[in-house]
Formats: C-alpha cells, sequence, structure tokens
DNA sequence: CGCACCGTTGAGTTACATCAACCGTGGTGG
DNA sequence: CCACCACGGTTGATGTAACTCAACGGTGCG
C-alpha cells in the first residue's frame, strides 16, 4: 500500500471546511454547518506526485475522499499488460466507494494531486447520519455511470478520429463552460496525459492517436504544440468530428 | 412516452412486498416492514413485451423502479444509427436514477419484463426519510459502476475472441454460482440476445460474433445450437478465452 | 555527452467490417 | 394447404482501419 507524502498540503490543512474552496462542488455540498464540522473532525490531507499510484487493483482500501486538486486516472490492466483507462477524477469528484472494501482498478495521480480523505469506517458512520451525504454520493455517482455509458459507446462504436476529437471536447467543453466566449477564439488546452496514456483512454495505440492528431491539425481543426498542449481552432469543427449529435450530454 | 401494458402482471400485483421473491436481491432487502409497508403504498407493475420500448435517450422519465422478471438493456444509439448496449439490467436491478429527471439511454424489454416501479417524487420523500433505501441504492450503483468499467476494459482492449468468450462467461458464471457442480458438466445457457444484439453489446458486427462462436465451437469450447441457446462444453477452457485472470470480479 | 523519454511518420500486416449469397424456420395470407 | 416472405444465422470474398514494427528528431536530465 502507500503511505502518502504529506507534502504541498499546507494551505489545504490549514483551512476550514466552511471556506474550502471544492466544497460547493463536491459532496460537502450536500451538508449543514454542524455535519460539516462532523466531516471535517475525520478528515485528513494527502498530497500525491504525477504518475504515483494512490491504490491498485485488489487492494483492500481503507480510505475514501474527494480530489481537491490534480487529476487522478483510474485503470483497468490485463494479465498481459494491456491497459484500460475507466475514468478521469477532477476536483470535486469522489474517489473510493463506500460499503466496498475492495477496488477493482488502479488510482494513480496524473498531475500533482491533493485529495482530502477520510478513513471508510468513521466516513460510514457519518454516512449513516447525514442524510445528505448519501444523496450526494448516490448522484455524483449516477454522473459517473452516465460518463461510463458514454465513454462505452466510444469505445464500441466510434471510429479513432470521433475518439480523438471526443477526448479533447472533454477538455474544451470544460473550458468554455468556464469562460463561454472562448468558444469562438483559439482555446488553448493543457493535458497531463502522454500519446499511450490518450491511447489507454480511448482504447488506441499511441500511434493511432499521434496520427490523428496530426490529421485534425492538416484539417486546421486543432493544433497540437508537440507536447502536452493542443490549441483547439475551430471549437464547433471540433464537435462535429465527435459523431455525437450537436452537443450532447457528457456531464449533466 | 409508453403506456404500460397492464398484462401478464397478476400474480405480482397481488404479492405482498413481505413476501416478494425479489425482496432479498432488491434494494428493498435495505428496508424495514415499516419502511417496506410505505414504499408498498406506492409501487405500483408495469409489464412489457420482449423488443417493448420503456423510455428512450432523452426522455423525461418519472418512473424507476427494481426490474421483478426478465431483463432490460439499456443501449446508446449514434445519430447515424450505431448502436452501443451499455448494460443488461435482471432480476433485482434497479432501473432509473432519483434525483435526475433525464434520460441518457434507450431501455428495452430483452425478454418479458415485469417492473415493480415508483413515481419519481413519492419515491424520492421515501429516499429521504429511508436512510437504509439510500445505501441499497449507492451499493447497487457502486456495482453497476464495476460493472461498466469491466465493460469498458472489455470494449477498448480485448479481441472478438475474448469479448464473445466474456459474454458468454457473465451467463455461465451466473448459473455456476446458483449450481456449483454445474461447472464440470457440460451447462446449457439461454440467451435472449440475437446476433445482432450480442454484437450490439460487444462492439463486434454480428458477422463477426457468428464466426467467433463456430471458431469456439470448433475448439470444443462450446456448442451453440443455432438458435438462442448454447452449450458450454468446457467452462474452464472459455474462462481462459477472456482474458482475465482466473475467475475476475464482475459483479461482486 | 549520452541516454531516456516523448512524439512523429512510414511500411507492412492483420483483425475486423462490409458486402453478399445461401439455408432453415416460422408466420401469414391467398 | 402451401407459397411466400421476413428473419435469424452461417459462411465466403474482399476491403480497410487500425495495429505493429521500425526509424528518426527533439528535449530534458544526469
Amino acid at each position: 500500500m502507500v503511505t502518502a507524502t504529506a507534502r504541498n498540503s499546507g494551505c489545504h490543512a490549514q483551512a476550514s471546511c466552511l471556506t474550502c474552496s471544492e466544497r460547493s462542488r463536491s459532496i460537502c455540498a450536500y451538508t449543514g454547518p454542524e455535519e460539516l464540522r462532523q466531516l471535517e473532525a475525520i478528515r485528513f490531507f494527502r498530497s500525491y506526485e504525477p504518475r504515483q499510484t494512490i491504490f491498485m487493483d485488489g487492494d483492500p482500501v481503507d480510505f475514501v475522499g474527494t480530489v481537491l486538486s490534480g487529476m487522478v486516472s483510474l485503470t483497468k490492466i490485463m494479465p498481459d499488460g494491456r491497459t484500460q483507462m475507466v475514468a478521469m477524477l477532477r476536483q470535486g469528484n469522489f474517489l473510493g466507494h463506500p460499503y466496498r472494501a475492495q477496488t477493482s482498478y488502479n488510482a494513480v495521480a496524473s498531475t500533482p494531486v491533493v485529495m482530502c480523505g477520510f478513513r471508510r469506517e468513521p466516513f460510514e458512520k457519518l454516512l449513516r447520519k447525514i442524510p445528505g451525504l448519501g444523496q450526494g454520493l448516490l448522484e455524483q455517482s449516477s454522473k459517473e455511470l452516465d460518463a461510463a455509458r458514454e465513454w462505452m459507446l466510444l469505445l464500441g462504436r466510434k471510429t479513432a478520429r470521433e475518439k480523438v476529437a471526443s477526448f479533447l471536447i472533454i477538455f474544451a467543453r470544460e473550458k468554455v463552460a468556464q469562460h463561454p466566449s472562448l468558444m469562438q477564439k483559439r482555446m488553448h488546452l493543457d493535458m497531463p496525459y502522454t500519446r499511450a496514456e490518450m491511447g489507454d483512454y480511448l482504447g488506441l495505440s499511441l500511434e493511432t492517436v499521434s496520427r490523428q492528431l496530426s490529421a485534425l491539425k492538416n484539417d486546421g481543426i486543432v493544433d497540437p504544440d508537440g507536447k502536452r498542449g493542443v490549441t483547439v481552432l475551430n471549437y464547433a469543427a471540433l464537435l462535429s468530428e465527435t459523431g455525437d449529435d450537436a452537443d450532447g450530454g457528457w456531464l449533466a
């Protein structure tokens, strides 16, 4: 198992849950002040470096919590090494399943990550006492289920080009949600993934990902900068390459 | 929207929740007798014929409930018609998401289906009053999430042969769970799916599904009977064709 | 400097899709 | 009653999207 590096958790460690920047985004949004205090009493922070494993498939995990910053990737690996990424967790998302002692995937930090964690038993105890918490978790997991199913459609039925476009749109859409005006302009995306990792998410080889990005560049839709960055030159065109109709669901 | 055919719901309509055969399998297992009474007060039954649509992607759905018998398939369809099945719901599984008014997939009965349903608002009201209910839903949706992610690995990384073997193993495993002795013997599976539907589940064309079944037959592992039935001749061999290690997770 | 890592691109291969023919079965209506 | 057709399944021939193998360039680091 993993022992957390306690570094870099400074600013969070001092903060009260009441003023937590992720409160509105996370399951804590479903609690009142007194309930929040109870959560605060059992929380702890953990930080992870990029590529650091948070837990492994099959591990008994005595730990759940909210991602305060950074991105966590969940992956499954076959005995012969074939790898499939099955979820990306971002700020405010909840990692781990209450009432389940075993995991069935690996959780890896894709960027520097800070988690606000709880040990499972005391958390489950609070879960039984605080009704809103259960609702929050249920809503989050419904959303994750939706996202997983959207991804199943991608993996099972989309072409390589559609897959890559869909991948980029996830990040672009998020940015547009924050600054709607960006939709008309060129928009720079910073993605924490190598070509190989994108391939693991999309069910493609890294070469195919690279080729499709080059093709989208040739068509004037995006401009990858050779590193981890991509500039979206034409959001609407990119969207139309995903194979989805209009501005479909993803995250509700 | 769909108006339910009330036929065939007879035996269920009379039954009390207390003696319901699906009680132990469903979220009702998490309720006490008094709470069960409250649920019973707002329940209603619906029956569906094979291939009948229960609801469609994008519909506002005012209805959630437990599958009492039969199988329900959830599918997603792209604008050009490409189809991906994203879940199979069976006895005891819960259909629909409390707190979500919109669906993002189609639900279709694959066999004759009887549902024990609730209108969303009164159900959500009870959900807030009965803590166990939320726990049940959370556990079920965690399981579904696990299954969805297992399926993502299949769709993204498995070969056609592994996909078909994995598909068969789902049904075989279920039967083995009921009668462990069957594992050593030939075991007949009755599946409610055509080749095309299997293909939609596996992200394959119907021809490829057919060819892989023929190949598995040539190898003496299974014996499809030309209709919807398949006899598993060698469970261990079939398992080893799935690409998974040993007897992996699927449903916990 | 040399090496490890990431990305790109090309050439050749392959697994699966597509297109198409054919068979058996069950339902239907003339 | 049986001719017909719709439907599901199998199999073959062919095409192609994506994988694999391989070479090469840039960048950062010890």
